[in-house]
DNA sequence: TTTTAATTACGACAACTGTCGTACATTTGA
DNA sequence: TCAAATGTACGACAGTTGTCGTAATTAAAA
């Protein structure tokens, strides 16, 4: 798998991206049936999306078969890192901490999970 | 200031946007410094797409002189707020969690700022 | 006042995106 | 076999963006 910085996705790159994650390799009509879900868009234009990220290489495909599968090529912890660098560079000024803050104030978190965030700081202070 | 659902920045807009919350109210010469320490552009260019912005309604600006003062115009944590929801959204399946993990683990975050996430986690773990 | 410098306005351009219609190819099933 | 259904390929288009050259305007300086 891919390494290298990543040819930055487009907003709707990403959303199918996300799909290829969830779904593994999947055809145009399973990612297109997920988008639909969500988003009012024709075929033919998720197809086209997929097509132009075959050109950037974000996706791998297989068209041993009329039906083309696709994969994705990139790793989606690299992409989640990229982009959490990205928007903390760009609009939490550098500080990962405002970020994190954001994220759990507008959000509904579960107990569970906020224990889960301790333990995981508490493991970081002493190793660090 | 506006509170409506910001119109959606750009990159570009993002990070004269920032600039401006950090530098408040501020000349097309102050933002275009700023922004070629980190950015190889012109001069007309940060003017132009400030002037998009002004289009956009994400900056208001004082004419009142020839040398015009630009502010933003939509709030920060608003717009850092839509950010990260989207982000959650996309590409953390929804899970705030997923994206604290994110944050912290590709940053050197400091013992004092970690502290102060615990503390915070604590406040909201009772509160809920 | 005249020149020079600083700023803004304007227009052009290429690249990229998302959108879709339509053509082409292949498989299936009647 | 041949028509229908299912997929992919291709091309066109409009909107947006970033980029910059150059013109126009204004203020400052000589």
């Amino acid at each position: 798998m891919n390494t290298q910085p990543i040819n930055k996705p487009t907003e709707s790159e990403l959303e199918i991206l996300n799909i290829l994650w969830t779904l593994g390799p999947a055809t145009v009509k399973d990612v297109h049936e997920k988008l639909a879900l969500t988003k009012d868009t024709g075929y033919t234009t998720t197809l086209k999306i997929m097509q132009n990220m075959l050109g950037k290489q974000l996706v791998t495909r297989d068209a041993s078969s009329k039906i083309h599968v696709y994969t994705a090529a990139v790793n989606q912890e690299q992409a989640q890192g990229e982009m959490v660098q990205k928007i903390i560079q760009t609009m939490f000024n550098g500080s990962a901490m405002q970020l994190v803050m954001q994220a759990l104030g507008n959000h509904k978190t579960s107990d569970s999970e906020l224990a889960m965030i301790q333990e995981y700081l508490e493991k970081k202070k002493t190793k660090q």
